[in-house]
Parts: structure tokens; sequence; C-alpha cells
DNA sequence: ACCGCCGGGTGCC
DNA sequence: ACCGCCGGGTGCC
């Protein structure tokens, strides 16, 4: 995806209580008085903002005006401000304010005053305005205007000059890309774990951003003072430096594992962190710090850290008479990690992880590893070296100033940082002054109003980078959230990211978009496996192949799956010439299923319950819920109609079409008589049936009456091949029918292999398991992995595998390659080779057709679907599929 | 002069 | 503010 692309993507905007909601209603020209009496200034062109003042003791409709920065600038004049403290009161409008001219005035100053409201205020503002003897006009005669839609000299102007400067801020950002992103720096010696040359530019470009003289994006300095050339402010002190970025890289490129080495090889100038030399005598000592960690899915889970592992802890070193005076800590720059979730910090810390050493593998709730860091150093870092980590985490986690500043590196999770910051009387962590703060995960701390953020934003730091493989993940606002914790003035306030950046772009300014592009390339690094570095591959994977293999139906399946094709046509063509296809949707989808089962296995076939007539509401329920069980777990990825993404809480309507429940109840709730958008059917939100989640199935014919076929046929020659050309190969066997899976389990045990499991219905800790043991090369362990399409989600390593055999074509192709990405990521050593099976003269070639479709239609456009687009494209979908 | 005029004091809200 | 406004001083020319 192209910048361009992203950033059309983050216009629409999904939240709701935004400006950009508002439209311009109309503006005048105010006087600021009373200048004199504060420091603030403003220069020619500057925007201010109108901060109300009900408390003023002179003027209860008191209208205070500050610049840039928050520095008072004056009072709007009082005659205005009557009218205006109205509208501001009851949120009839916003109210923003640029200066034209007369920034050098000593006692007064023109502003100009814009209201931006909803269209529905706009009688109530004007009438207040025009109550108090002012008009209200659509543009400024001759002055300059911010961001003005309309063509008008004065804009013209403007835009000339800016595009002036944004053209030397481009300018800068392409030296930018040129030297120093791809720029390598070797790691310090203490990280024994060779990086790769992407990992080098990343770590060279994330030293240069934290060493940095220069000034933060859109600051220029001239003539002494420091000018912002997006909001015309000038200061005399040098702007803040904004020490660090977002690291956005994709997910596998070693996010962690650059920011390791950049905390090790970083510490001050580009000088590396001093790590205490153990000589040998001290390590036959074992003086081993022993660090404990609770890898679990959420908090609340967590078994507490036992006293046996806490009395370890004092005595490894950490001994209790350090963990005593909360005063904060000046001295001493601290290392600082905030990690998402221990999952995660388990599967992602890089060098560290290697030290992790499972406990107790069966515990059932939470599990404890420990790391030994003696350990750690043997392998990965220089044998001489230690490095001082401290997991803040748990119930019984020590709440020491001194303890964490001790420390180089204090690992927490978002969860624990916003319980102590909740309890404000008491968060050790916002009292260190830390050389830097990385949020791992970062994208997950975006709704600035939760209380994590604001416990992220409270973290004292000279340093501060977020890591995330999608900074963006709905809207501009994610990146507001970003700009804050950078403390990138002036985005880091709303008002100045609303108005410099969100409205503009989202109103399809370009200069706003630009605008945009500067600020985020200007500290962002983002490549993704396809990016390339001076015409080379970023990242030189392993040869990737494609084999389609066509299996041939016995007589036996062809006879079987025919007839039930031809009822499955006549039925659906039925539905076409009542033009009732989209009512009888989950019907013809359940045709649709049962013939590409057919295709796998016969045996996966359910007995047909099909369209019979329900009679009683227990029976209605029993018949949705069966549709929507069907539905769910056919493995056809289906979308929600409305927000056109995957399905969350997924609910069927009384005329069995499968919603988000969040969607379906907002569209009932938007319209008095709400109907179904598929179907037109009138639907309510008390009729809507959940889906009672994962059920056992009538089990497939497994046990004694077990019979092969010619897919399963097909797969088994692949496997007894590959496994007597070499039995260290590993393959992936895919597949979106779980049952599907377990029928291949009976020939594979039959022949004797060895092969683990990973689907959606595994608990989190089974599938950890199952991912460790199929990633483990030692023999003995599997070889074998049976994959569902949509397990796991992205993230899961499965390098182990060099072979993929797809047992069904999926309707949603970016699934297939998204799995296949698995195992063909960085880590992968063998060329990838991938066989998709597909019977001939059946539902799955035509599938295959519809793929190849939509693939060009996603390279093509990027066009926006509607739901009534969708719903005609299924239908033609169908079509082609049944061949009518 | 219950005015006009002068000139000093003063000045956001 | 090289203004406006206020209010005290003042009062034919």
């Amino acid at each position: 995806m192209t910048i361009s692309q992203e950033i059309a993507n983050l216009t629409e905007d999904s939240g709701q209580d935004l400006p950009e909601e508002n439209v311009q209603i109309g503006s005048i020209q105010g006087t600021v008085v009373g200048l004199r009496y504060y420091t603030g200034t403003v220069n020619r062109g500057e925007m201010v903002s109108l901060v109300r003042e009900p408390q003023n003791p002179y003027d209860r409709n008191a209208v205070m005006v500050a610049n840039v920065y928050g520095r008072q600038v004056g009072h709007i004049k009082k005659e205005l401000a009557a009218p205006m403290a109205y509208i501001m009161d009851n949120n009839l409008a916003r109210v923003e304010g640029v200066v034209p001219y007369g920034e050098t005035n000593k006692f007064s100053m023109p502003v100009n005053l814009t209201f931006w409201s909803k269209e529905e205020n706009r009688d109530a503002v004007h009438n207040q305005m025009r109550r108090h003897g002012f008009k209200l006009g659509t543009e400024f005669k001759g002055s300059l205007i911010w961001y003005s839609t309309k063509t008008s000299l004065g804009r013209d102007l403007l835009i000339f000059v800016t595009s002036y400067q944004l053209k030397n801020a481009f300018d800068k950002l392409f030296d930018d890309l040129m030297e120093d992103k791809t720029r390598e720096m070797e790691p310090a010696e203490a990280v024994c774990t060779a990086l790769l040359p992407h990992q080098k530019q990343a770590l060279s470009w994330m030293t240069s951003r934290e060493n940095s003289n220069d000034l933060p994006p859109f600051w220029e300095e001239k003539s002494g003072l420091y000018f912002n050339v997006l909001t015309n402010f000038a200061v005399k002190e040098r702007p803040e430096k904004v020490l660090g970025g977002i690291l956005a890289d994709d997910m596998g490129l070693g996010k962690t594992l650059t920011t390791i080495a950049l905390i090790v090889s970083n510490f001050h100038n580009g000088k590396p962190l001093p790590l205490e030399q153990i000589t040998m005598c001290c390590r036959t000592l074992t003086h081993t710090i022993v660090i404990l960690f609770i890898c679990v899915d959420h908090e609340e889970s967590c078994e507490p850290v036992s006293s046996s592992h806490l009395k370890r802890l004092h005595a490894d070193g950490v001994s209790a008479d350090t963990i005593e005076e909360d005063a904060p800590q000046k001295k001493g720059w601290l290392l600082f990690c905030v990690l998402m979730q221990c999952t995660l910090l388990f599967e992602s810390l890089g060098f560290l992880k290697h030290f992790i050493k499972k406990k107790n593998s069966n515990t059932h709730c939470s599990r404890s590893y420990f790391i030994s860091i003696q350990d750690q150093f043997e392998q990965h870092i220089r044998a001489d070296v230690t490095l001082k980590v401290y997991l803040y985490y748990g119930a019984e986690r020590k709440r020491s100033v001194k303890l964490l500043s001790e420390q180089d590196v204090v690992l927490t999770t978002y969860n624990v940082l916003s319980s102590d910051f909740g309890n404000k009387a008491n968060s050790p962590l916002h009292k260190v002054n830390w050389l830097r703060v990385v949020l791992d995960e970062g994208h997950v701390v975006r709704n600035p109003n939760a209380l994590q953020s604001k416990a992220v934003l409270e973290l004292q730091s000279e340093r501060r980078w977020i890591l995330s493989g999608t900074p963006i993940q709905n809207s501009l606002k994610d990146l507001y959230m970003l700009m804050s914790f950078l403390k990138l003035k002036p985005f880091d306030v709303k008002e100045w990211w609303s108005r410099i950046i969100q409205r503009p772009v989202t109103m399809g300014d370009r200069v706003g978009l630009k605008n945009l592009q500067v600020l985020v390339k200007g500290i962002t690094l983002r490549r993704t496996k396809n990016s390339k570095v001076a015409g080379r591959m970023l990242v030189q994977l392993p040869e990737r192949r494609v084999f389609v293999q066509h299996v041939t139906l016995s007589e036996e399946e062809r006879e079987e799956y025919e007839q039930v094709r031809k009822e499955g046509r006549k039925i659906i063509g039925s539905y076409f010439e009542e033009g009732t296809i989209m009512t009888n949707y989950a019907d013809v989808l359940a045709i649709l299923v049962r013939l590409r089962q057919y295709c796998c296995h016969p045996g996966l076939v359910a007995k047909y319950t099909g369209a019979d007539d329900p009679g009683t509401p227990n029976e209605l329920r029993e018949h949705l819920i069966n549709k929507i069980t069907l539905v769910l777990n056919s493995g056809s990825d289906e979308e929600c109609a409305i927000c056109l993404d995957s399905l969350r809480q997924p609910v069927i309507t009384y005329c069995a079409h499968v919603y988000c429940r969040p969607c379906i109840c907002e569209v009932i709730r938007s319209e008095k008589q709400a109907r179904c958008p598929l179907c037109r059917a009138q639907i309510k939100t008390r009729e809507l049936v959940e889906y009672p989640g994962e059920e056992m199935q009538a089990g497939a014919a497994t046990g004694e009456n077990w019979r092969s076929s010619s897919k399963v046929d097909a797969l088994m020659s692949n496997l007894l091949k590959l496994r007597q050309e070499d039995p260290t190969v590993k393959s992936l066997v895919v597949s979106q029918f779980t049952r599907f899976m377990d029928l291949i389990e009976v020939p594979l045990r039959e022949y004797g292999f060895s092969f683990t499991r990973l689907d959606g219905t595994m608990a989190q800790k089974t599938r950890a398991k199952a991912i460790q043991d199929f990633q483990d090369s030692s023999p003995g362990n599997p070889t074998i992995m049976l994959l569902s399409l949509k397990a796991g989600g992205v993230g899961i390593n499965l390098t182990a595998a060099s072979h993929v055999f797809m047992m069904d074509p999926a309707w949603n192709p970016a699934a297939e390659d998204q799995c296949v990405d698995r195992c063909h990521r960085l880590g992968q050593s063998r060329d990838v080779v991938i066989t998709k099976f597909i019977v001939k003269d059946s539902v799955e070639e035509n599938m295959v057709k519809i793929q190849k479709k939509k693939q060009e239609l996603v390279e093509k456009a990027f066009g926006v679907k509607k739901p009534m687009d969708l719903k005609q494209a299924r239908m033609e979908e169908i079509r082609a599929l049944m061949e009518i």
C-alpha cells in the first residue's frame, strides 16, 4: 500500500463528535484587547485559540485569546464576547481565530473569527450574533485565511507562502530518506545476535533521531527566531527537541530486537550503555538475578507471584533494603519498556526469549518463566556484561522508585501502568525520569480519553518511541494520540491537531495532506517486507512457489457431488427467479458450503436441514442457531455487510442474515422502522440471535467406518513422498473446515506422522504449545501442523514449515496469503512450496476464478465498497459458482 | 454653569 | 493610545 492510499484510508473516520462534522457557518472580524497585560505573542497569519473564562471576575462572558503555545495574548472585546460566550457555552458553535495583521500592536489587534457548527445550529448562532449587533459574513475582505476552501486572492497568497515552506520541508525529508534511513549502524558489542541490514538501518535511524539536534518537523530558524511554518508561530527559545518517533515496520521485521539493540547501543551520544563487567571469578559465583515472567493472556487470570519466587528474587541481588524510599530519583537516566501483553513479550522479545525457561508447562491458568540473566549472557550478549532488567508486574511488584531507578530496563504492561496511575498517590513509574520510554504495540493506546493513555502521556522521559506494525488503525485520531505521546508541539494539543491536520485532510485539502505526509515521514520509519532499499528487497526471503494440483473425484464421489449440485442449482435457480436470493441467503450459503465440503470429503457434509419451516419460537431459534453456526463454521470468511469487516460478535436476524452485533444494533437504533440491509425485512434488536459459540459438532466419521477421499489421497501421497525425500521437511496442512482436519488426522496417524494442530477453538496456551512444538526441530517433534485458515491471526511464526498444503480454496485470497506468510517470513531458510488442491470441474474451480477477479479488483481500485454493491457482488458470485 | 471647554488621568476582561 | 472616555477644574475677552 502506498502512503497516499494509507492516508486516504485515514480520512474515513469512524468516530463521532468530531469537528469534521461541523461546517463553517460564518465569520466576523473581532478585536483582541488587553495585549499589554500578557506575554503571549502572535505573528501575522497565526492561529489563536479562544477559551471561555466564565470565572473571570470582571466579566463572566470573558473569552480569552491564547497563542499556539497556550500563552495568553489578550481577551475578546467584551461587546463581542457577550454573544460569543453564549454560543460557546451552549455548544452552538466552535469559534476559531486567526490574527490577520496588527501583530505588533501594543493594545489591541484584529482577529478573524470563524464559526463552525452543525448545520442545524446555523440560525441560532446567526440570531444570537445579530441580537448583539453583529452580522456574520462568509468571507474576510482582503485578509488572509487559513485553509479556506474558497478561492480568493488572500488564500492564494498564503498558500504560496506555505507551499514554498513546504518545499523546504520536503527537501529536508528527501535528505532524510536518502541519508539517514539507509545508513547502517553496528550495534554495541554487547549485542552478539547479528542484525540484518535493515535492522542496522533502523538502529542508525533511531540513534540519529535520539541524538539529533535538528528542529522538530515544521520548525525553522529565521534570524535568531524559531519559526513554525504551519502555525506561523515564532519563539525566541529553541523548541524542545522531539527525540524518538514511530518505528512502524511490518510485523516480523524485528522491531523489538532493533529496539533492544538501541537500548544497549545508544546510551548517550551514540555511546553504548555502560554495562557492568563481570569477571570470570564473579561468574563462577553464579551471581544471578532471576526475573519472573508471568505469561498470561489477561492480568486477572494471573497466578500471583509466589513468595518463594520473591525470596529468590531478593536473594539474588535485589535485596529488600533497596526497596524503601519512594523519593523521586533524579540521578541516572533509566531505560524503560512498556509491553502490552506478556504473551507478546514472550513471543517477540528477541534475544531475551531464548532464555525464558518454561517452569510449569502443565499449569493451566498461567505459566511462569524464569529468565536467568547469566544464561542470557552466555548465549546472546557477550559473556562479560550484565543488563539489569526488572519486570514491574504482578501483585507483589516492588513499588520502589529507588529500585526502579537502579535498573537498566524496566518492563511492564499497560494495565499495570494505568492501575498504578489510577491510584495516583503511588505511581513509582511516574516518579522516575526515564531516559527512554518505548511503547511496544503502541497502537493499543489510541483513545486519548482512556486512563491508560493518560498514564502513558504522564511518563517523564527524555526520549520516546512507539513500536507498532499498524500505527494508524482506524483513523487520523489515532495519530493524534501518538503525537501527544511524542510531545510533538503543537500537535499534542487537540485543537491544533484538528485545525492544522485532521480537518484539512478530512476536507480534502491538499496542503493539509502534504503536511500530514511530511509530519508522518519525518518521525516514522516504516518498511514492509516488500519495501526496497536502493533497488534491493529489504528482506531477502527465500523463493515462494505456488502449484495448483488438480484433483479428480472418484466415480462414486462425482456421482454424489453431481446429485447435490443439481439439487442446489435447482433451489438457487428458483430463488433467483423469485428474486428472493437475498432473503434465502443463508440457505444458498449452506448449499455452497455443502458442495465445497463434498470436494474435500463426503464425511464432512452435515445432514440437510435446509428450508424446512420452523414452527414454534423455540424451533425458530434453534433453526437460526443452526444457520449461524453453519455460516461461521463454513470457513467462508463471511464479512459483515455493514462494516465490511470480519464478523465481530456475530448475530443472526430472523431473516437469517448475519452481522456484527454492534453494526446491526446501530442500524436498528438509527432507523425508526429498521430493515435488514440485505433483504429489507423488518428487524428488531430483541430478535437477534447470538452465536452460541464453538460447539461440539456431530463427530465426522473418524472411527471405524472411516474412508478416504480423492483429496485426502492426494495430500497423503504428497506427504509420503516428501518424507521419503527428506524426513526433516515440515509442512502446514491448511483447511477452512476444522472437521476436515479431524478427518485428515486419521491417515496421518495411520502412516505414523508426528503432527500437531492449531485452530481457532484452542486456548491461547495450547496454541503456544502447539507452535513451540512444531517450531522445535529436534527429532521426534511434529513435522506436520494441521492449521485452520483463520486460526490465530497474524503474527504467528511457523518458519519451521517449508511446504504448505492448501486443502480448499478460500473466498478471500488475502486470507490464504496471510496464512502462507506465517512460514514465508523472516527466519525462513528454505524455499517455500505451496500446493493448492483444487477439484476439477467443481465449485472450487469457480471459486479460484472469483479469487482472481477479486485480486484484480483490489489491485486496480481502492474504491469504497457499499453494502448494496456487496450484495450485487455476492449475487454475481453465486451465479458464477453455480454456473447459473 | 442643571452648560461647554480644557487638560490630566487613564486604559482588557 | 499621535486615540476615546471619564470626571474635576473652571468659566467674557
